[in-house]
DNA sequence: TTGTACGCGTTATCAC
DNA sequence: GTGATAACGCGTACAA
């Protein structure tokens, strides 16, 4: 079933058919509704490969993720893929792990199916040596870029974020104003967002006039992010002898191996530790007390993407930044 | 650039062209040489599109999937993408939720999008009552299906499953041998797999000669798993005076829940309550002590799905079904 | 071994 | 309003 026998079945030319498909146009209502009803007989869909060749797009947005496992991100997946698909676009998914070399691969792949845009999920995108960024600018030559929670200022990206420095400063705040004097700070990337979160630490230690330690700023290293190892890695910072009376992390399940740390020590929490997560997934349920965690405002960050592609799609101007603030959710892990 | 541009840079036909892309044919050393080096200057790229109105594929994969921030789902979702993209497919992913309207209209975006086959994961694609599944009919009439965790007795239809009967009657048989008698079963879903573990759960029962127990088998309803609505759920079956010294789910998430109802009800785990998960996630290692669970082999089960995939469109024959089985994996929360 | 010409199914641009 | 017809870029019989 192609245009063609619809147009011979409807007895109308194929420009017709097209332009009936298409609802712009001037067309009889007549010819209309009988080219109407000889698709709906017929069952006809337009194949999408044909119209992609002349449209030059499939509607069709790239997402790259660098681990769709991973809660946080498999989260947002879900909020854009639900966005795109009720704005009449579908998602393909590409997922890269961190390695730039494979990041590049990933962007090329979908760059050659011609999508019409692509959303890098998570600050792994941008590298630090600026030079290893040149596959975004390549990209942004040919299609637009939205960058969720990473920041890249180049024509064509755009970037929707969540103000970790601040929601980090205010968190840490939190903890001194309740009376914590160490609070370890836990951390396992140090990207573009990593190094908000970890001078918003920093900064909140100095608006209340406490020293920043490096003994209390540690780096887990492990790639895989494993709840009983991260206890185990908390137990020996303690064996240190590195006191501390609260951990604040950049990822929750830093902070859930921090709970455990505190059964294992032997420390009520939230009475001889304190502990904050941040981007306040189902994890911090799952503990007890509950974890407080900061939430980042995922679905508006994730809407907030979707609506700036389809605007820039639409040939509208966007905002290159859109910055959101995130919230301290309090529960049982604080005093 | 297209192939017209090459062709008359390199000096030959576009047939050659095409030839030297394509790798097949014979082309002259000399003349493939020529044509591949001016590729590689212009940075030729074939048009997908194009491409795909010709061999009415582009070599695209759908995923069919209820709910992408479900952790287990997730985790299937990265683990067959992978090994999709690793295998020159990329993954064009479909989230339907699980009303049969909306599993419908995906499978035809999906097939209007001419994907060269669709997987569809979990078992809450196949409807009780069969009329229901006309839309699987249809697709399979298309392109090969293959169905993660789920059953359907269909030409072109292929399911790749773990054996859920089996491993909860063994979960159920290990509660029963440790000398529990009063096995709380919760569930979530009824749809097949739930089924299955329901059946294997009172089979184990009636292997040890223990007699099934209505009030012991509890359907969660609320559509979202939330970890406190699971452990009040759990707390008012106890305050009805129902008694249980164990507690077996169909979820992981409903053993945190368990396991939080244990603490507020001032019960030791495992010594006054065993508790079972199912699905072996990161979840398991969250609680305190860490929850034992039935590891259902996902990576291999997607694994699986892929290669049968592959056969299937390289034309082979392959298994209408593979059956896995799973393996309790024993932690804290039992004895 | 290489080239020509047509088909793939649409959309868009003209004429009428 | 409607109908021809030219792109769109590639694959592939068929011819040379």
């Amino acid at each position: 079933m192609n245009i063609y026998d619809i147009s011979e079945k409807a007895g109308v030319s194929i420009a017709t058919v097209s332009r009936v498909l298409n609802g712009s146009s001037r067309v009889s209502p007549k010819t209309r509704e009988r080219v109407l009803a000889v698709m709906a007989q017929q069952g006809y869909v337009p194949n999408a490969f044909a119209r992609g060749l002349g449209l030059k797009s499939m509607k069709t947005i790239g997402l790259l993720c660098p681990n769709a496992s991973d809660s946080y991100l498999a989260q947002a997946l879900s909020y854009l893929e639900r966005a795109f698909r009720g704005n009449g676009y579908d998602c393909l998914l590409c997922c890269t792990g961190k390695k730039l070399l494979d990041r590049t691969k990933g962007v090329e792949m979908l760059l050659s199916k011609h999508v019409d845009g692509i959303v890098l999920m998570g600050s792994t995108f941008v590298e630090e040596d600026d030079a290893g960024n040149n596959y975004l600018r390549c990209a942004a030559a040919q299609i637009p870029l939205v960058l969720l929670n990473g920041s890249f200022a180049f024509d064509n990206v755009y970037c929707v974020l969540c103000d970790d420095y601040h929601a980090t400063l205010e968190a840490t705040q939190s903890l001194l104003d309740s009376g914590r004097r160490n609070i370890l700070y836990l951390y396992h990337s140090s990207n573009f967002s990593g190094k908000k979160k970890l001078n918003g630490y920093k900064a909140g230690l100095q608006s209340r006039g406490i020293p920043v330690r490096d003994e209390l700023i540690r780096f887990y290293t492990e790639d895989k992010l494993n709840v009983p190892d991260v206890r185990d890695f908390i137990l020996a910072i303690d064996r240190e002898g590195v006191a501390f009376d609260a951990v604040l992390t950049s990822e929750d399940v830093l902070s859930v191996g921090a709970a455990k740390y505190a059964r294992v020590a032997n420390r009520s929490v939230p009475e001889s530790l304190s502990i904050i997560g941040y981007n306040n997934s189902n994890f911090c349920l799952c503990c007890e007390p509950e974890l407080t965690s900061v939430d980042n405002k995922l679905e508006s960050l994730c809407n907030q993407c979707v609506s700036t592609m389809l605007n820039v799609l639409a040939g509208q101007e966007s905002p290159q930044k859109s910055l959101f603030m995130g919230e301290l959710v309090k529960r049982g892990s604080t005093l």
